[in-house]
DNA sequence: GCTTGACATTAGAGCAACTCTAAATTGTAA
DNA sequence: TTACAATTTAGAGTTGCTCTAATGTCAAGC
């Protein structure tokens, strides 16, 4: 009874080197490694032979920062949400603004690609009916 | 009747500019000489001062380019299918193929940014219960 | 005619976010 | 102990813009 109680539940002990880390994320290990030395991931440990190790706890920043950037946050911007992240419940007006923000980027986003999605599939049709020898005579933009 | 046939209904008369073409398009002007310079809009025509001008069939070619870079096809690949394009007919078949896979990509695209969606709508959930003064008790790794 | 201002042009520098390479180090297996 | 696989770093390279500086063109106002 009880668990489930602030940050504890995390589990901090290093398991993932940076291979497992891309692996799990499906990013490249050159990506992990720069994310980390650009502060995004605040409390990655090494072993006494400088190796990286990740725990489940640096696996959830890594998911945060993740998000962020696939929905396109620029990695400055992304650092300036950890660091705000970092000092604690004051900063939450800021951090939401920053969230808030980036769903209504994505809404926008999503909605563009949809419109570039219809387009597409105008061409294919299109090809489609090249393919099968049925020459559109009637002009076709989507070419 | 007998019109709509073959290109002959894309009127080829130089009548925007750079300008003007951006704002049609919503990029930059950079953006649109830079395409230019790529050699990505094959026919557009420049005044006796030098000056760009775009015809409506060059802003067709301009939409296509626009489509696939926006679904994230390299400036590259997009150069080799426009290539494709002036070859005629017989590069119907590649065409197709680098369509129906940019399709593909575009449709997985779609599916993780929906999932960064879910996951972003999480954040927001939480930031709002926070901002509202529900201390959330539980852990949540959606900061 | 001359200047001013509004646009265009170019070459090339700058930038973000990777992506890759080379050289060094370490740990493990034969 | 020698070989290998994996890791580290600094730094170079790449892509796709983005911006700047220098130059050119043209119409309007004095």
């Amino acid at each position: 009874m009880k668990k489930n109680r602030k940050e504890e539940q995390l589990d901090k002990t290093p398991k993932y080197t940076v291979k497992e880390v891309a692996k799990i994320m499906n990013v490249s290990e050159h990506t992990v490694r720069y994310y980390d030395n650009e502060g995004l991931i605040p409390f990655v440990t090494r072993t006494q032979s400088n190796i990286r190790m990740f725990s489940d706890y640096d696996l959830s920043w890594f998911r945060t920062v993740h998000c962020l950037r696939a929905t396109d946050l620029s990695i400055n911007d992304i650092k300036k949400y950890i660091e705000l992240c970092l000092k604690g419940n004051k900063t939450i007006p800021q951090r939401a603004k920053i969230i808030f923000n980036q769903e209504k980027n994505l809404q926008e986003h999503l909605k563009e690609l949809q419109n570039q999605m219809e387009i597409l599939q105008k061409k294919k049709k299109y090809y489609k009916n090249l393919l099968k020898n049925k020459i559109t005579d009637i002009w076709n933009p989507y070419k």
